[in-house]
DNA sequence: GGAATATATGTCGACTTCCTAGGTATAACC
DNA sequence: GGTTATACCTAGGAAGTCGACATATATTCC
């Protein structure tokens, strides 16, 4: 029953999809399961979100689909990364390693004691 | 001229100036300059972005403010942690440190190799 | 005296992204 | 026949950030 956050962090999905996706061609459905249990049931993410997100990234030539037969014996679109996509998602991972980064030196600055 | 990150992570705001001004009561504009200056010039608050934020904060009674004359001589609005502000950032810096745990777990999942 | 820069606050409209809530359809299971 | 899981989609609204603009004072330099 543990919720996971409460929204998802504008600006992370593309990059958290975009990975998913380098590690196999999937489709939407299956992506948002993936998501899920590789981040331990944290990220859950709703339709509404993820699908305008995969037509966004479609749209921008970063995922190219394709209607394929799913597991279960149903048609479904298959996104798979092409090298533009590669090239952003490892932008957008070196920008969110520097962005910790950024926030931990932040976070780890000390109060003053009295 | 590093340019730092394009845009800031939408949600991440708020936890950061609150850490700011956890950090001793200050003004807007020097919450900027400090948030610059401790991120070694990653963070850099757009004004556009810097004052709604902090009018956000304190309508939610996280910030409270008070006029003052600054360091410059000249009178600034000084906001201030409240009690509701300091567990309102306790709680987003968990919930920040619970959210990269789950982003490093997708991050990291290996690709197949062929 | 005048111009530029730094300090200091604010608003407005555009844009993006996410959520909620709804919709369609098939297949499996009871 | 009803429920659940799979699989896709859209529309409207809320929220936060950005760029541009507006205002005003103090300092510095010419």
């Amino acid at each position: 029953m543990s919720e996971g956050q409460i929204e998802l962090l504008r600006g992370t999905l593309d990059m958290l999809v975009l990975k998913v996706v380098a590690l196999g061609p999937s489709h939407g459905y299956a992506i948002a399961q993936r998501l899920q249990q590789i981040s331990k049931d944290f990220f859950r993410v709703h339709q509404g979100s993820l699908y305008p997100a995969l037509h966004r990234l479609e749209d921008r030539r970063w995922l190219q689909a394709e209607w394929k037969e799913s597991e279960t014996g149903r048609e479904a679109k298959f996104y798979s990364l092409t090298k533009k996509g590669r090239r952003q998602m490892d932008a957008e991972v070196v920008n969110w390693e520097r962005l910790c980064n950024a926030v931990g030196l932040v976070l780890r600055t000390p109060e003053k004691e009295s």
